[in-house]
DNA sequence: TGTTTTCCGTACTGTAGCGTATGGAGATGC
DNA sequence: GCATCTCCATACGCTACAGTACGGAAAACA
């Protein structure tokens, strides 16, 4: 368990480690979807050939399994953890939410994610997403529970709420023209949405 | 602008029309994405060669448009105009809500819809797409519109309303475990929704 | 029936990417 | 300093598919 000398920045002509590859794969991934991740196209990119790819990776396959597992772990539970800096149980929906609105706003969006959910059907694609998902709802599951809702009624919403920014992302992502286009109308939306969700 | 002999039945050895390429072609959007729409298996799949298809069609691009037309003017309208067998917006509403829901259910989904959502990126799918989404949102805005709403209110609710379908169109393929499992529990979920979207 | 037009099969070229084989350069251990 | 181990470039072969060329069958027309 011996630490390889690691090279913290991109410089031509030194020796690549599966980490490297990893993260290419996840940049190909947010730049044009699973089907961008091609072992020769990313060895262009990193100034390298095939030769130093399938002594890291057996194969193509395997180096999507690594990306996947990467995204899975570093960003699972950032949103979550961010959201933890308050401790009110409205105050942190109402960050939750505005949080990921925003993450749909701009032109970049969270491409990764996006282009998780554009091959949700793919065999490895498919179990991390779900996994993600889940946390999610029962996270925000648990915030409408400290509210005071239901246990049933806390879920329902949560589904809703974890549905809406789905949803929205799509949207904003493949009808930009009808999400609020400047940030005052966006809080205020988010705002209602608060509110519809969170009613009595 | 004569009729030429249509084929009514898939017949084998019988000479193929370019509509039949492009039916083809929808159906391997809805199997396996745009990707799936490529012409040599099509071909082999209809049971006849490219020699066939390079008649019909200029190209592959020619045909992926061709056939994004047809499921815009086939597909648009479709559910909106089967909602309007009700009259009360109310109950519009409520079916339109309660259909869309339901066809996220079963293992089948709406396969092409959801290709088109991960395919959005996609040049030639995205302004399809843009189109098809503003005209539900639009109407559906219409129908909180008719509830009485105010049209800011109104516009907002539907955009919710729009990314809370999608979203769950999303779910439903992507984490099936999450989302209610039988028709009962589906209809307190659709009924929860519509209240909480139609409050005051 | 003969001719023309429509439609399609076959055979080809070209490209992109996956995966393998192999030799050799550079680092590392002794 | 020499041997060994790590890492990688080069050069292959293979498959899948896009698109083209062309000849011929089948239909339509005369």
């Amino acid at each position: 368990m011996e630490m390889p000398p690691r090279r913290t920045e991109k410089q031509t002509a030194t020796r690549l480690t599966a980490d490297d590859w990893t993260l290419a794969a996840l940049d190909a991934i947010g730049r044009g979807g699973l089907a961008a991740v091609a072992v020769e196209p990313l060895a262009a990119r990193l100034g390298a050939t095939k030769g130093s790819f399938y002594w890291h990776f057996a194969n193509r396959d395997a180096l999507i399994e690594a990306a996947l597992k990467r995204w899975e772990t570093d960003h699972t539970d950032a949103v979550i953890a961010m959201v933890e800096i308050e401790t009110d149980p409205l105050a942190r929906l109402r960050l939750l939410i505005g949080m990921v609105m925003e993450s749909t706003a701009g032109q970049e969006a969270d491409s990764i994610e996006l282009a998780m959910l554009a091959t949700a059907g793919h065999p490895h694609v498919a179990p991390v997403l779900a996994r993600v998902t889940e946390r999610r709802i029962a996270y925000t599951a648990g915030l409408f529970l400290a509210l005071g809702l239901s246990r049933v009624e806390a879920e329902r919403r949560a589904l809703l709420a974890v549905s809406a920014y789905l949803g929205h992302a799509q949207l904003a992502h493949a009808a930009p023209q009808v999400v609020p286009g400047n940030a005052a109308q966006r809080r205020a939306y988010v705002d209602r949405i608060i509110e519809l969700l969170t009613a009595p």
